[in-house]
Order: structure tokens, then sequence, then C-alpha cells
RNA sequence: GCCCCAGUAGUUCAAUGGACAGAACAAAUCCCUUCUAAGGAUUAAAUGGGGGUUCGAUUCCUCCCUGGGGCACCA
């Protein structure tokens, strides 16, 4: 990367290791900019440190391939002394690179050769998915494909709780209204839902059911009965039909884990290391996380049965043993950030080899104007409900039922992934619907643009572009481009899928610039080559970026 | 009570310790006999409050205020 390139010759004139080089938002403060003479001039004057700095690197001559203009500015007024050394990337240069874009533009190496495990989804067998969990497959397919464009080799794995009190609660339910079974799928998994619904209402209000309950959720945990044929059913309902939803996501998974076969050596694991690692207290056995400036937990109750504490000490056991990752990473939403500290702690104490391997990422809660989102309550809109509802609104404007699925659920995928992941997100429905401005569909729209202008132009799109000086909306353009592989680097350093959302906006919005003001096809013939070499590689690249973030890119619009 | 996280235009969000704090939506005014107007151009508006560290703070430290989350047998 060009990028790279700089900084090694900042380090060569400064001999100084720590360089920071950042592209300005502003586009008069050049291609590049660092602060190394202000961060390394001591009580020198960095105006001046500055400008040595920079007579030193207009000699590099490595660097004249890319680099033709390097100068000092800041505002020189009185003594704030800013200096920044600005660098300008080559025009010749940079129309050069309009060839190095392709499909594969935008992978880079920097975790080549590394492993990750990344958990995602988690959604609950025995009810439907809520925004929650819409969330984590989006985050979580989106910033996969972000860290394998960033060299990681990735497995994706999703944990789904299949057995519990919050099963038991809807095979009480079921059990109780021997519902007739429906035909579809869609069905089933609704029909589960209602029955959960029931069950849990009935078990907040009345202590016999929750007696009845009680004993169900043992007896699915027994196996060989009634309920444990009824639970074995039911739950394939629900795994089929979270297969298909996935499949419409856009997700495939590698391995499905279930509560179900972790939960038996995760009480082993806990009850062997009594007095080792955990403790016994009030008949239970605790984690004494109140030791390490973390809380204490309750790993297996005093009624014997493993808590979701003890059953990820067998999985990510297991998750270890089937993928020997470099780094293992669990998204959740944050409610679970300081149950995830305690629950590492304990797994780097009864596996010393896990420290420094294990990350937890908390994602933000997603709210609806209406407020928090619960799988408890009902009347709530699902996760699956919501992609629907969407894709219905897009229908109206867009017949075509293909690329109406594509942009809706583009639209919602967008709208979660281009805000900071760490902290909430506020859905409005109508707001993500309206498609305008920083949205899906807006960068969709603009890559349907480039296709359709390279189509009417016909096979003529290679030609000569040397010699040409950019105009201003051009230059724009072609500035931008360069910077796709420095920023899905970043977006994977930092679990951060929304730099790559920024950065397909500003592109699509610099052509939508140039696009307004200038005439593509017949505008002189070497003209014409340039700009659809520019057009050709700005769509490139807003396929390739819709790609990372799970999202389609249809031809037409 | 204790522990985490966050507080930026009317609203939803940006800003690896740096150059005038960027957008979008909503509001106002323009631009389709021209390659997709789901587009483009122009205009108004913000760092919760007090201290501190620094040449320089939205960013780091500290106190206060406000909101969210978590804290023993749920998942």
């Amino acid at each position: 990367m060009t990028k790279d390139k700089i900084i090694k010759a900042i380090q060569k004139a400064t001999e100084e290791k720590d360089i920071h080089l950042e592209s300005p938002e502003i586009a008069e403060h050049g291609d590049y900019s660092t602060n190394v003479a202000m961060q390394i001039a001591g009580n020198k004057n960095p105006r001046e440190l500055a400008e040595k700095i920079a007579k030193t690197m207009r000699l590099d001559r490595d660097l004249s391939v890319v680099v033709n203009k390097i100068e000092v500015a800041g505002s020189a007024e009185g003594e704030t002394s800013r200096a920044f050394i600005n660098f300008w990337l080559k025009e010749e240069f940079l129309v050069g690179e309009l060839s190095d874009v392709n499909h594969t533009y935008g992978k880079t190496s920097s975790f080549k050769g590394k492993k990750v495990m990344f958990e995602y989804g988690d959604a609950n067998t025995h009810k439907l998915p809520h925004i929650g969990h819409l969330f984590s497959y989006i985050y979580g397919e989106a910033m996969i494909r972000i860290m394998e464009a960033a060299g990681w080799e990735v497995y994706r794995a999703s944990y789904q709780g299949d057995i519990g009190p919050h099963v038991a609660k809807c095979l009480w339910a079921f059990e109780k209204n021997k519902p007739q079974v429906p035909e579809s799928l869609a069905d089933k998994a609704q029909l589960l839902q209602k029955m959960y619904q029931e069950g849990s209402k009935a078990y907040d209000e009345n202590e016999k059911v929750k007696e009845e309950v009680n004993k169900i959720n043992k007896l699915v945990y027994e196996g060989s009965n009634k309920y444990y044929d009824l639970w074995k059913q039911t739950r394939q309902w629900s795994i089929d039909y979270y297969k298909q939803f996935e499949k419409r996501l856009g997700i495939n998974y590698d391995r499905y884990y279930f509560e179900s076969e972790v939960h038996e050596k995760g009480r082993e694991i806990v009850e062997a290391n009594v007095g080792k690692i955990f403790k016994k207290s009030e008949g239970a056995i605790i984690f004494e996380g109140s030791k390490y400036d973390l809380h204490d937990r309750v790993f297996v109750t005093s009624a014997g049965t493993p808590m979701y504490e003890a059953k990820d000490m067998y999985l990510q056991e297991l998750k270890f043993s089937q993928w020997p990752a470099d780094l293992l990473i669990i998204s959740t939403a944050h409610e679970q950030n300081e149950y995830f500290k305690v629950i590492f702690k304990a797994l780097e104490m009864l596996h010393p080899k896990y420290t420094g391997k294990l990350k937890h990422i908390g994602f933000g809660m997603v709210n609806l104007k209406s407020g928090k989102m619960s799988s408890r309550t009902g009347n709530i809109i699902g996760g699956i409900e919501l992609v629907d509802i969407v894709v219905e609104r897009v229908k109206k404007f867009n017949q075509d039922k293909k690329t109406a699925e594509a942009v809706g659920i583009g639209a919602v995928k967008y709208s979660f992934l281009k805000n900071n992941p760490l902290q909430d997100t506020k859905f409005d429905l109508e707001e993500s619907i309206a498609a305008e401005g920083n949205s899906g569909p807006y960068i969709q729209y603009t890559y349907a643009r480039t296709q359709s202008v390279l189509h009417k132009a016909g096979k003529q799109t290679s030609g000569k572009t040397e010699n040409q000086k950019p105009n201003s909306e051009e230059l724009a353009v072609l500035r931008t481009l360069p910077k796709f592989p420095e920023i899905v680097a970043a977006a994977a350093e930092n679990y951060a899928p929304n730099l790559v959302c920024n950065y397909l906006y500003d592109l699509a919005s610099k052509f939508n610039t140039f696009y307004n003001k200038h005439r593509i096809i017949h505008s002189g013939s070497v003209s014409s080559n340039f700009r659809l070499a520019l057009t050709a590689a700005t769509g490139q690249v807003l396929a390739n970026g819709l790609k990372l973030l799970g999202i389609q890119a249809p031809e037409k619009m």
C-alpha cells in the first residue's frame, strides 16, 4: 500500500518509529498528512523541523515515484506553531492505479496465516429471533468478510440455546394445547413462538405451572420420554427455519453448537475443579470473580444443574479442539460484557494457553422508538418480521422481486452497520425505509448507475487513459479510490464495519458529484476513455465494498 | 449500594491527541429536450457542567449531572 511506503520514508527521514499518517478530510491538506514534526519537536521549533524533514524527503527517489508534492502546512498564526507535513500523490500514479482495481481489490495480507473462530447469530430454538439477533447476524457476517479480506482464515460458528427453561415453557404450552401442526416451516416456527409466549406468561403468574415447567425441563435433560421426543421434533423445526433465514441473509455457518451438547461436560469440568478454581457456596458452585476485580457468579446451581457459565467452560474447549484458532471471538449484545469478563478469567485459569486468545465484542442494543425490545413480552416486532416489512415497502417502488429483496435487505443491513457497533442503534422503521442519504440503497443506486453507463458505452472501456489531466471532480474520485484497501484493513483491526460504510458513502457521493457535472460517454475520446475507466473502477470498488458488508449489488434499480 | 458503558446541530450519527468539529434527515432555494432525479448544488445549526495533563483535548485523567447496562442459583 502507498500508505506504508510513505510511512517508511518518514521513518527513514526522522528515525522515529511511531509514525502517524492520516488521510486528511480536507482535500487541500493533501492525500496524506503527518504530525511527526510536532511529535518529536520537544523544545525545538516544529515548523523548522518540519521543513527540514520535508527537504530530506523531497530527495527520496523511491518516494518520488508516487509522491509529487511535499508541503509543510498548518495555521501559522502567532505562536501556535502547528506543523503538518502534507503529501500529494502523483496524478499519473493515481491514474495508473485504476488498472489495479479488480474484484479482489481491497484484500490485504495484514493477518495472513491467522485463524479466527467467530461466534455470532446465536438465536435460541423454540422462539423467534429478535432484532438483537438480527443485528448479530448482520454485524458478524460483515465483520467476518472484512476479516477475510484482511487475510484471516475464518470459521463461522453459531451457538444456540436449544435446552433449558425457555424450551420447557414452550413444551408445556404445546402439550397443554396440543395444537394442529401446520405445514410450512414458517408457520411451525410461529407456532413455537406463540407457545413459548403462553408458557412464559403462565410460568410467571402461576406457581403450579412453574413446578410443571421445571419438571419438563428436567425430563428433557434426562432423555427417552414423551417430552424429550417432542423436544427433538420441535427443535428441528427451529433449526431448519433458521437455516432458511440465514441463507436469505447470505450466511453459511461452518458449525452449529448447541447447549444440549455441552451442558453435561461443562458441569463435569466445573465439578472437577471445585477447590481449585471454583468454590462451593450455599450449595451452589461459584467462581469468585471478586478476587480479580470482577464479580462472583454461580456456575452450577445448588440443584446441580449447569448454568450458562458452566456450559461455556466446555463450549470454548470444544471450539478450540475443532479449530485451533489464534483468536476466538464471541459477539453478543453488550449486556453480557461483564459476564464474559468473568467467563474468560475462569477459562484462562482452566487453560492458561487461552490467555490473550479470547475476545468478546459487546455490540450495542437495537432500540425502536418505543423502547427496548425483548422476546418475552410479545407484540414486539421480530428480526425476520422486520426484514419482511422493509422488503415489502421497497416493492412499492420497485416491482422486481429479486431487486426488492436485495434492496430491502441491503437497507436493513446498512442501517445496522453504518454506526459504531459498540453503541446502541436507534432503529426507526420509517427512516430506514426512506432510503435517502447515507443508506444502503444510495450505494446500490450509485453502483447501478455506474453499470448502466458502462453498459451504454459498450465494450470500449479500455483505451488510453494516460496523459489525462483530471479535473477537480475526477480528481476527487481518483484520490478516494486507493484508500479502499487501507479502510478495509482498519475496519478489520477495529472490528468496525462502519468504516467501510463511511468510505463507500464518501466515494459514492464524490462519484455522483462528478456524474452530475460531466458527461462520461461522448465527451471526446481521450476524456471518455478516462472517465469510463474511472466509472468502472468506482463501480468495482462499490461492489467489493458492498460484498464485504454482505449486501448485494444489483445491476439495475 | 457497587461495577461497566455512553452523553456532539431539532433528530440520527462521524471525527487513529492535531489544521475552520464532518455528514445525513427534517427546513428553504435552485438543477431533468443530456449517460438511472432512489441524483446533484447552495443556505442555517452542536462538543452536558467544573477542574486538570499537553505546544494542542470531542478524544486522556478527575469530580458532578443525565441516560443505558450489569451485579448468586435466568439465558
